[in-house]
DNA sequence: AACGGAATCG
DNA sequence: CGATTCCGTT
């Protein structure tokens, strides 16, 4: 096999993408539209799972942007999901190495990165050089299938099956918006998440704030709407969000400095430290399975308390995986983005490899 | 720098 | 399908 990165190894087993209607109301998810669930066709791809070996290029990029170690060469900033690649050629060479192409540069880098526009995966900041955003209503869906089918009221009522085969499926509300989001500005310091009517009152009657919300700003098909390109508010202190929690800040999920609870945030306090892990831990049947051994259920708020040793456990045995809020980060701890190491095939009309 | 077409690959 | 490669254009 070529390329073999200890992450991709240590990947989570995919999850079901598949429900039958009984699944699906055992599950407590909505059954949405003929094909049964609620995810966009690209998300049903097993290359596209967290599952998969094969990385992909956003994927990466999550992945570079959790690491501290990386923020000298890609970090987070600006708006919500909007990231600057402040080394183009470091970005390029790592990914690169990931993927044994030793011919790589920014150059072609940034040609697949423009393959996720049409995705609505990415988008491009405009003005801002090697500035691009992530549409996290995307990327949180493929990672997090069944905290959002399972957990979220929000995405309970609603969908991103491509809005055409689903009739029973409610349209994205305001309330169920924020219902989310407790820290969010209800209409306090004259921010609200909505224009009520305002503007352009669309056929629901008002337009969220897709400034506040750019991670629902585009793909999702009950408010379609193009990705809003230009943020109103750029921030000065990176990190500076609404409701006051990156959940990609190092620091929040870190695997170095493991459990620091936001104070109130994204998820409900149950589904820390990993969403994911917890909502599959207290499945009855298949899910809890997937999980690795020691880790089903119980403590809950395990992580939290539940440190088996040293400050994380880089020192001790078993390094404590405090999960990111994708579970591809599983794959984080102690590997090796840019590892020198790496087993790389050689490549046809390879260039670097010596020997 | 950024974009998009086109051919190609695995 | 998700890139990679090459290239001409803005």
């Amino acid at each position: 096999m070529d390329c073999n990165c200890v992450s991709d190894l240590l990947l989570t087993p995919p999850v079901p993408a598949l429900w039958t209607p009984g699944e699906a109301s055992r599950m407590g998810a909505l059954f949405c539209g003929s094909r049964g669930i609620a995810f966009p066709d690209w998300a049903y791809k097993p290359e596209s799972s967290p599952g998969s070996r094969q990385i992909q290029l956003w994927h990466f990029i999550l992945e570079l942007l959790q690491k501290e170690e990386y923020q000298g060469v890609i970090a987070w900033q600006g708006d919500y999901g909007e990231f600057v690649i402040k080394d183009p050629d470091e970005v390029a060479r790592l990914w690169g190495i990931r993927k044994c192409k030793p011919h790589m540069n920014y150059d072609k880098l940034s040609r697949a990165l423009r393959y996720y526009y049409n995705k609505r995966i990415l988008h491009k900041t405009k003005g801002k050089r090697f500035t691009y955003k992530f549409n996290f209503s995307k990327v949180v869906l493929v990672n997090y299938p069944l905290l959002d089918m399972a957990s979220s009221p929000f995405l309970l009522q609603n969908h991103f099956n491509g809005g055409s085969a689903a009739p029973d499926c409610s349209p994205v509300t305001p309330e169920a918006i924020q219902s989310l989001f407790p820290r969010l500005p209800e209409s306090g310091r004259g921010t609200s998440l909505f224009d009520r009517g305002a503007t352009a009152p669309g056929p629901e009657g008002e337009k969220l704030r897709l400034d506040t919300f750019p991670f629902l700003s585009s793909g999702t098909p009950c408010y379609s709407k193009p990705p809003s390109l230009l943020g109103p508010y750029s921030r000065n202190p990176p990190f500076d969000y609404p409701w006051g929690f990156n959940p990609y800040l190092p620091g929040a999920f870190s695997l170095n400095n493991c459990p620091k609870l936001p104070p109130g945030s994204l998820y409900p306090s149950h589904f820390y430290p990993n969403p994911l892990q917890t909502s599959l831990g207290q499945l009855p049947h298949p899910f809890s399975s997937l999980l690795p051994p020691g880790e089903v259920a119980g403590g809950g708020e395990r992580g939290v308390a539940g440190q088996t040793g040293g400050t994380n456990g880089t020192a001790g045995g078993q390094p404590r995986l405090c999960l990111p809020p994708y579970p591809g980060a599983l794959t984080l701890g102690r590997t090796d983005i840019g590892n020198g190491g790496s087993i790389c095939e050689r490549e046809r009309g390879d260039a670097n490899t010596p020997g």
